[in-house]
DNA sequence: CACTATTATGCAACTTGTTGCATAATGTGC
DNA sequence: GCACATTATGCAACAAGTTGCATAATAGTG
């Protein structure tokens, strides 16, 4: 034991090897979807992780050697790594900090380009829909019956029904948005002084 | 022009001097309340962007001797300073991606120590009521009469009204994940196997 | 008198996240 | 036949965020 606490990324990682086998290009794709809605991460933050979690002992890795495409690596959790995975679960981690380029632009409505803003929130709303469409089809071809006592359907079941809570909070926050923006005398500020 | 793009805690820094000069202390304090509310960051990061703006030219800074207290060194917008906000303000920026270890945790559930998970969401509930109840007792003492066609009021009311459907959503989520996960059989894994 | 809190700034080292690029084989569409 | 997408991995450089520490004066508490 001395690689050190605090990464999440290398726990998200842990989880999708907890189910089977993965390369680094799977495990990419992975965080491109499924996982990848409640933690965000890119090829090279997984490649670079996946190192760190072998030197820790929490990943074997083995050589899959192919003739038609480039050779992989298939990483598969260790003991170690199922026991680490454990003992975090048990730590309690403090919500990540909310960071919202939006919302500091409209703590300062009255020094920016208002017009902007509300297409800005338009444009959000929109993904928010989309968003909360992709979590209805999930739903309805994942989770049609789930037993509720099958911990791991009924976690992913939450998880699902987080992003659901999420989704809409925001879609109704953006079309009172949108409403009260529009209301609002018209731009104290369409033109720049740009000449 | 040389800096680069893409940092907005410039920009909430500048967002607060665009209201009134502030020191680096000043600042921080802010970045632990008010604006803090939509975009965190210690004093760390707020020294050293402060010298990031004043080297673009965003900001100006001026010397105040103190005898009594060290000396400070106050900070103001300049005319760039907002000029450069408005080009910002113009600027989509999407949401930040998502990030929750207890997401994680439930997309792990099966693998993972559930009582421990559950406990958790118990403090974030908690985390979330308290949360809530600032943001009504800033609504009631700062935004009793908020006309409706002040940008910067109307603003600063949406963001706080983004606060209450966010916390709102996951009160109400908490709530229901907490005693879906009370019922599920008792833990699969209550003893961790270490001897 | 020692301890702690508040005001005020900052360096150094480190971890995380992002961007751009490179390589290499095969299959697909025009 | 050429451009492009897919599979598969990785380096290097940089930007952003975190942690620990250091300094320095004063005011308040026990």
């Amino acid at each position: 034991m001395k690689g050190r606490d605090v990464m999440a990324l290398g726990e998200a990682i842990l989880v999708c090897l907890a189910e089977e086998p993965l390369t680094g290009y799977d495990l990419a794709k992975s965080f491109d979807t499924s996982i990848g809605f409640f933690w965000r991460a890119d090829h090279q933050q997984i490649y670079r992780e996946l190192k760190r979690l072998k030197t820790n002992g929490w990943v074997a890795d083995e050589l899959v050697v192919q003739t038609s495409r480039p050779n992989k690596r298939r990483y598969s959790i260790t003991p170690e790594g199922r026991e680490h995975l454990i003992a975090w679960s048990r730590e309690s981690h403090p919500p990540a900090p909310v960071k919202d380029d939006l919302m500091v632009k409209l703590y300062s409505l009255a020094d920016v380009d208002i017009d902007s803003v509300r297409r800005q929130i338009v444009d959000r709303l929109d993904g928010h829909r989309n968003r909360l469409n992709l979590y209805e089809r999930i739903e309805r071809s994942v989770y049609r019956d789930t037993p509720d006592d099958d911990a791991g359907a009924v976690g992913r079941l939450l998880g699902l029904r987080a992003g659901f809570a999420y989704e809409r909070a925001w879609i109704r926050w953006c079309e009172d948005a949108i409403e009260r923006l529009s209301a609002l005398p018209e731009s104290t500020l369409t033109s720049s002084h740009t000449p």
